[in-house]
DNA sequence: TCTGGGGTCCTAGGACCC
DNA sequence: TCTGGGGTCCTAGGACCC
């Protein structure tokens, strides 16, 4: 029996080959940006921290370099924890305990120029591969099945790896396999800088021994309710009785099951439009005053709501976010009979929500807007190029939902006309 | 691990409709 | 008045991903 194997019965003309899909995976890219434009930081530990700046210790970090990484500094680790694991480099002058060997540089993320060497990155992605879905700014699934076939596919993979390294600068992890989510995971197994492919009837003994938290979608909380069941391994997850997996996490249990055993049917598609954007912000202490959370809520919403616009997006939902101590997330959100483009509205709208949680202690707020929908032809000024990852457009908006009313810029779009919703 | 800033998808109950 | 079965939308929360 061929291990992946298509379901029988699906006579449209015989055997299907196996897709060939490939998982791109920029390796810790951030800090690669920064060594792309600062050349003597290749070699050393590198750390980029959000919300941080230049000699202060707020913030997280958002990439460590492997080398940093060797100094115990995690991804999403406060910057203050990170510093006292591997103080700075620059701080060495006024200190003369550190040893310069034990310190590293520090810098704060620059969105800006990561999209930059990104989009070349992403051009090349495209040249290499007929479908291409960008998940994040750093990663790519491609289908290369019409580009290359599985006895060649590694030397394939290799090429695209060398292009990214000769024209960029940066090095990418990629995993082949004939599904995304091994695919996925092959590129993550030797990291950095690496390349393993599985073939199709491989997939089966590459699973079997890795640990349940490694599948795409198990998380802290699901991979300790998998343990208390026993399972520990992919093939504990493949070999066992899915009902009990079912009733625990319901579909997702029904999800996690195949994926343990490598079956997974989803073909690279391409990203399609988002479906909300939000801003939000942290306080450097929790804070009880209303008036500070309200000018924040404000410059949420205003940020937002600019960024709607700029994308030529209307919208129909807005909610507000507020995090409360120790750490409880309390959503509210109001949709509106029809999308608009009305900034103020947005202000008022995540004002009136967030009145409940004015004289809380509050961590963190935030802004979102929700029920999306695009005027065509304004996508492409999408984050610079994905107007390449083209979305099909049947009517002259695109919308999360499908549906295709009050589309107007500007202002409040009166009628609704919901006579129909369409499914797919 | 005490927690930064984006996102996605799923679930579950209630309102409302036929 | 009691009550079936089906559906959609809205809201809040949760888990997860990068």
């Amino acid at each position: 029996m061929r291990e992946g194997a298509r379901l029988p019965g699906v006579d449209d003309g015989g055997d299907e080959p196996e897709p060939i899909v490939l998982h791109v995976d920029a390796d810790c890219f951030y800090a690669s940006c920064e060594r792309l434009r600062e050349p003597a930081l290749r070699g050393e530990p590198v750390v980029v921290g959000m919300g941080y700046e230049a000699d202060e210790t707020v913030g997280a970090v958002a990439t460590a370099s492997y080398e940093a990484r060797a100094f115990g500094v995690e991804s999403a680790q406060a910057i203050s924890s990170a510093l006292e694991r591997l103080p700075r480099r620059a701080d060495c002058a006024d200190r003369p305990d550190l040893d310069e060997d034990a310190t590293g540089y520090y810098r704060p993320v620059d969105m800006e120029f990561y999209q930059s060497v990104a989009a070349d990155v992403r051009t090349i992605l495209h040249e290499c591969a007929d479908v291409v879905r960008e998940v994040s700014i750093d990663e790519a699934y491609l289908d290369v099945s019409e580009r290359t076939a599985w006895p060649v596919a590694e030397g394939f993979a290799r090429h695209v790896k060398d292009r990214i390294r000769r024209e960029v600068g940066v090095t990418v992890s990629v995993g082949v396999a004939s599904t995304m989510s091994v695919a996925k995971i092959a590129s993550d197994f030797e990291k950095p800088d690496g390349l393993t492919v599985v073939e199709p009837a491989a997939v089966r003994e590459f699973l079997a021994p890795l640990s349940v938290d490694l599948l795409y979608g198990v998380g802290p909380v699901t991979a300790r309710e998998l343990r208390r069941m026993g399972l520990e391994t992919a093939a504990d997850v493949a070999e066992t009785d899915p009902k009990p997996l079912v009733d625990a996490f319901g579909e997702r249990g029904r999800e996690l099951y195949e994926r343990a055993r490598g079956v997974d049917d989803r073909r690279v598609e391409p990203t399609g439009v988002p479906k909300s954007f939000s801003r939000e912000s942290a306080f450097d202490a929790s804070l009880e005053a209303p008036g500070p959370k309200r000018e924040t809520i404000r410059t949420l919403a205003a940020a937002v709501a600019e960024r709607a616009t700029r994308e030529g997006a209307l919208y129909r939902t807005i909610g507000i976010k507020a995090v409360t101590p120790p750490y409880d997330v309390h959503t509210r959100e109001n949709s509106l009979p029809g999308p608009v483009d009305d900034p103020d509205l947005v202000e008022r709208t995540a004002l009136s929500l967030f009145a409940e949680f004015e004289r809380e202690r509050v961590r963190k707020v935030g802004v979102r807007l929700a029920n999306l929908e695009f005027a065509a032809g304004e996508q492409t000024s999408l984050e610079g190029w994905d107007g390449e990852a083209s979305v099909p457009v049947g009517e002259d908006t695109v919308s999360t939902d499908e549906q295709s009313a009050g589309r107007r810029r500007g202002g409040q779009s009166t009628l609704v006309d919901f006579a129909n919703d369409e499914h797919d």
